[in-house]
DNA sequence: TGACACCTTGACACCGAGTGACAGCAGGGG
DNA sequence: CCCCTGCTGTCACTCGGTGTCAAGGTGTCA
């Protein structure tokens, strides 16, 4: 009961700063603005988000967990440009399944500095996450190799490059054609011994 | 001679800044405490930057020019991995040169949340600006092709790497051989036509 | 049904970051 | 000597974010 209800004054909160941010911009709404729009308070915003980004940026939220997972996932013997395109594969798909509200969020978040700083913050806890990941995956000792960073880092800015190509194209060009672009590119580093 | 006396006051900021912020944490260090130790007011402190962060990242500011310039010098025909390596090195070097003082920077910006998001945004920002000078080196178009922006990300990729390598063995590590090792790694990506 | 505990909420006060406006104070040139 | 310019401190203000407290709704047990 009570969780439901957590979640239904979440959502509300959700719509209605995504609604008014993306029309207005980042700066011009204040968080008492998108309270009064959810019909609650502005105490009340601050017990389900931690920040004004936050209300953006969390609902990109579930995709580091789903990536790691999805990499933890991928067979032990893949080679790693594979698994990488596999991982990285699947936010990209999450994405295109909720092309409309996706394709407003990621252009907000590209287009506000402080959002777009929240969200690089973001990756780059992915980044270590799936460096972890890959060093476990493959033997290797992340104290001394500078491998799974890279690799990670590899990914993910194939995963940058992709996500701003389908936005500046306002989601016209195909995601997964994007992204297979970009791993023809980085994959000779990525499978070199 | 008014020059000068900006340069000094400030010189005097960032290093009350810098001071108390290493010391105290970021968090706990209000700017009334940065300006008073600096012995001008709040209010002058904001007309020599733009935000806390800004005092401690600045630091790092003409590393982006600096890269910049230091790519579009390198000869035509060289090839990419060489040609980012020695554009890579530039900051690198200069973090050498003063490793007392940029580790300790270093250090304060990767361990706080804030200033490491403003970091990101900044190393963005000169990863489109070395991607423009690298398309336009290579004669490849930037609306089309990939390329340009993979390889300034994984140039910044290593570079990042290398960072968080040289500041969590509090400078032990030779950053030049870890530069060296990290390209040794995406330099097939990179000249890989 | 009533009493109790629990959770959520709004109201209020508060702090710190950041900005706009204004007056005062230096120095440099006529 | 005066005026113009640039820098500064003070003050008042907005907004993001937090701690506190009292009030209201809900579920449980007797």
């Amino acid at each position: 009961m009570a969780q439901r209800k957590r979640q239904l004054v979440s959502n509300e909160l959700t719509e209605a700063a995504l609604q008014l941010l993306a029309s207005n911009g980042f700066d011009a709404v204040t968080i008492d603005e998108i309270a009064t729009a959810a019909g609650v308070s502005k105490r009340t915003f601050f017990r389900y988000f931690a920040s004004k980004e936050d209300v953006v940026v969390q609902f990109l939220a579930g995709m580091g967990a789903d990536m790691h997972t999805a990499l933890a996932a991928r067979p032990a013997g893949e080679r790693p440009s594979a698994a990488l395109r596999h991982t990285v594969g699947v936010p990209i798909a999450t994405c295109a399944d909720h092309s409309d509200r996706a394709l407003r969020v990621v252009q907000l978040i590209l287009r506000t500095p402080a959002l777009h700083a929240r969200f690089l913050e973001r990756q780059a806890q992915w980044r270590d996450d799936l460096a972890a990941e890959l060093a476990h995956r493959l033997g290797r000792d992340p104290g001394t190799d500078l491998y799974p960073r890279l690799a990670a880092g590899m990914a993910l800015t194939a995963f940058d490059a992709v996500l701003h190509r389908w936005s500046g194209s306002d989601g016209a060009e195909d995601p997964d054609e994007l992204i297979d672009r970009a791993f023809a590119v980085i994959a000779p580093a990525l499978d070199a011994v």
